[in-house]
DNA sequence: AATAAAGTCAACCGCACAGCC
DNA sequence: CGGCTGTGCGGTTGACTTTAT
């Protein structure tokens, strides 16, 4: 049995307070990121290492971009998401200073119901499935969690492309326009090439540190090969 | 003005993977 | 080779805010 993270007791949990953040953000301007287990003791934080290294990547780093999402970066995200699937941090790394939880969020509370709105299935960004209202609040629940805990951790990633087992039309194969005129991505040109994003300028760079958004899903061998990417290298 | 419902988002949790020993 | 550890990811939760009634 592995031992947790950190010894639960004694940790402070939820929202970080302005003195908690100045240490971490003090502590890694000095030592730079990583060796998250031994970095909240050396910083004095009462926080499991996971909890510190979320609140750096998610609010803290310098580079993050916060507030609305801009027209560009929602048609992005659509789109990516068509192709990827909720592979968040790959997502996230399309879009510069946005980080998986804020680019997950946003699509959760924004953008699938703009997508069921319009008569797109969020899951496979089909058109033609008849949402009804009730489906759009069934679709919202277990789409959610699809393929989560129920059936155990879901090592696959989510098909993007699944059927939807009725006769409904892919509206996202990458750069195919959609039936419904109203809605229409622009040319994004995007450029899908899986070229890893240079890390955090503000972290003293490792030469043997991982790239931050080099996930174990752009690590899969499958995923590079995937005909639909290839399509954009 | 009060309350319920819906929406938002920071943070937590559990799991998988890579690397080390 | 197998176990252990550190790290990163995606899903989920719950507190807080906003909107509707």
């Amino acid at each position: 049995m592995r031992k947790p993270c950190c010894d639960k007791q004694d940790m402070n949990k939820g929202a970080w307070s302005k003195q908690e953040d100045q240490k971490l953000t003090d502590y890694i301007q000095k030592h730079g990121e990583g060796c998250w287990r031994t970095l909240p003791q050396a910083a004095g934080l009462l926080r499991c290492g996971k909890s510190c290294r979320l609140r750096w990547i998610n609010y803290l780093r310098p580079d993050v971009k916060r507030g609305n999402f801009a027209d560009d970066e929602e048609d992005l995200i659509i789109k990516l998401h068509a192709l990827l699937g909720n592979r968040w941090s790959l997502i996230a790394g399309r879009l510069p200073g946005r980080t998986d939880n804020e680019v997950k969020n946003y699509w959760n509370s924004h953008l699938r119901r703009k997508l069921i709105k319009m008569g797109i299935d969020p899951n496979n960004h089909r058109i033609g499935c008849k949402i009804s209202p009730l489906q759009n609040s069934a679709t919202l629940d277990s789409s959610a969690s699809s393929g989560s805990k129920e059936n155990g951790k879901n090592t696959e990633p989510t098909k993007p492309h699944d059927g939807c087992g009725t006769n409904c039309d892919l509206v996202s194969d990458a750069a195919s326009g959609l039936e419904d005129e109203s809605y229409s991505l622009p040319d994004l040109n995007l450029d899908l090439n899986m070229s890893m994003v240079s890390p955090s300028p503000c972290a003293p760079q490792d030469d043997n540190k991982k790239p931050i958004h080099e996930s174990k899903t752009s690590r899969d061998p499958h995923f590079f090969s995937s005909p639909t990417l290839l399509l954009f290298q």
